[in-house]
DNA sequence: CCCATATGTATAACATGTGAATCAATAGTG
DNA sequence: CACTATTGATTCACATGTTATACATATGGG
């Protein structure tokens, strides 16, 4: 039976690449994912576009784009279009900073807020579907070293960005 | 002191998003590339293209496109246009399936065998110090946890798809 | 006050993700 | 053999990711 996972001398080893870490990370999410996508999609809702209403909601300010960017993950071209997306659907107002005109806030419509009013039950259905799937304590674990994982390498990119 | 994480009856709970896991596997797979990118980008390379290239590496014979879709988790119109630029590159050779003409089967040229020894050893050192940061054992239960709970996630999805 | 620099957003350009539609070739059925 | 359904692959349309660039406003010296 061939070796699969043992160097060979004199020849270049790649792990099977099923194993890899970014691909294990990226096929657990999409499979995550899956299960959100479908119930969100019902409402007009991009993954993304729920992220950014999903921040919204859990900030008692209004957010300028900068600290949406920050909890959200997405990135300023990404968002600016989202942004922008959202403010023509009429569910994100954006108003100029009074003290610093560069930054623009952000706040939830009426509107939106009845609709994550409408979304998040569901949503937290599907993520009780999820942790039962994979059991609660295990999916805490989880999440645990994930994000020590995020910190362990994050720490030696020069920390800022 | 609030309790943010019980739901109050009347209104809807949303679980602090940073903890979902959605995010989660987002910011750990984000925080893995972000050691790859730059390394692949000096030879003229993609994350997507240099898992077509691993793929094809892995593989004795040819593959057909749905093949290399499965392997790599690209969807399929996104592989179309990443072998059409593979091909201009010179590093796949596409050819029609003698027996079944609807199927191309895909081969490294070797350039690519060339391109990916060079590159495999550098990737495998990015790999190493991931490890070393984290540790190879967390790392192994880390990756047998994603697969346990990408299974858990597919299991009743149909199965087939 | 004027300038150089830094910072917050937005745009541009290109590659990929995602779902739907298309097209060619094959397989099944009568 | 003709007709239809299925399959492998591509193309289309649109949203997002990613990097580099542009633009406006602020900030800190001279």
């Amino acid at each position: 039976m061939t070796d699969l996972t043992t160097p060979r001398p004199g020849a270049h080893h790649l792990r099977p690449f099923n194993q890899s870490l970014p691909m294990a990370l990226l096929r657990a999410r999409e499979a995550t994912m899956r299960r959100f996508r479908p119930h969100l999609a019902t409402r007009g809702l991009t993954e993304q576009r729920w992220r950014v209403l999903r921040a919204l909601t859990s900030a008692a300010e209004p957010l300028d784009v900068g600290d949406v960017a920050d909890r959200t993950f997405l990135l300023a071209p990404s968002l600016s279009r989202i942004l922008t997306d959202l403010e023509g659907l009429g569910l994100v107002h954006r108003a100029a900073d009074p003290v610093d005109r560069r930054r623009a806030l952000l706040s939830l419509t009426e509107d939106s807020r009845r609709l994550v009013a409408r979304v998040a039950p569901e949503s937290e259905a599907i993520y009780g579907q999820i942790e039962e799937c994979f059991g609660a304590q295990r999916l805490d674990a989880l999440l645990a070293d994930l994000r020590d994982l995020e910190d362990a390498l994050t720490e030696f990119d020069g920390g800022g960005k």
